[in-house]
DNA sequence: TATTTATTGATACTTAATATCAATTATTAG
DNA sequence: CTAATAATTGATATTAAGTATCAATAAATA
């Protein structure tokens, strides 16, 4: 039902300069930095992590950049219980997040059930549904293991 | 299906104020002046806006207060398409919210299938799931109509 | 009424992000 | 292969949303 919970890879990699490019954005050195350290970052980064990596590149690149990477859906921004902002590589195409509501970690989900029932919730709402964004907060399998101890 | 889209007021107008003496929390001028503010707000409002409403309650007092109000359920916090975060008074038990992405409007709905959707996606995601947050993103019908015209 | 305790407002600070703008790079046209 | 043009960058300042600190004040209580 539930497709890739963290180690799925159902993309297969994505080459995320390509993207940049075929939108018309110019392959630069900042940018290929920046790409480079997402590849390797955890889902629920912040800026401040992708910044703190690359002290040769300027702070309003790399939110400039981590926008782009936004709009062409390369990654998406979630928000923990607080509202704090994260990032997330967008490692399935169309997907959620969970997120724990004690030490933050996020992870994805994807379930076809959720999107079929956002098209019939549509039908009865007014306006038209452009996208959906869904969070799961969570208290995730280690948290409750510490809890317990 | 979808109950209460805008005006409808399924739950009896709440005595904010006794919730939060329910609580423990003490009646203040300032807090009863937040809440008498508030309660003349449209869904989607700012800490600015009740701010700026209220010159002579410090700005502190006003995020203080919101996060109590948070907590006990008689507010929530949303988030604009942009990531921009927005307050709504819970005019519904619980509920979810629709955002125009170009005006910005907030908007409630409930639909019961959501809530047996989640406890179903909870059984196949590891951990407990805590709670949840659906923002379904629009074209409001007024920016519809603005559009083709 | 006196005492305890919570709350407040002012202020400073933090985090996340955007705006400005001159300097630099990438692209393209010649 | 240059020159011109156009996008991008980094530094800096600024904004938005909120938290931390702490002395002064107000509410609850003994």
């Amino acid at each position: 039902m539930i497709l890739s919970i963290m180690t799925v890879q159902l993309t297969p990699r994505l080459d995320i300069l390509a993207i940049l490019e075929d939108k018309g954005y110019r392959s630069t050195a900042p940018r290929r930095a920046i790409i480079r350290i997402l590849e390797g970052m955890r889902e629920g980064f912040t800026a401040e992590d992708v910044s703190r990596e690359l002290p040769g590149v300027g702070r309003a690149t790399v939110f400039r950049t981590l926008k782009l990477l936004l709009e062409t859906g390369v990654i998406c921004r979630l928000n923990l219980i607080d509202g704090a902002p994260r990032y997330s590589l967008s490692r399935i195409e169309h997907h959620h997040h969970t997120v724990c509501v004690k030490c933050g970690k996020v992870g994805e989900f994807r379930a076809a059930t959720v999107e079929r029932l956002m098209r019939v919730i549509g039908a009865d709402i007014p306006g038209d549904i452009v996208g959906h964004r869904i969070e799961l907060y969570v208290n995730c399998d280690e948290c409750i293991r510490d809890e317990h101890r």
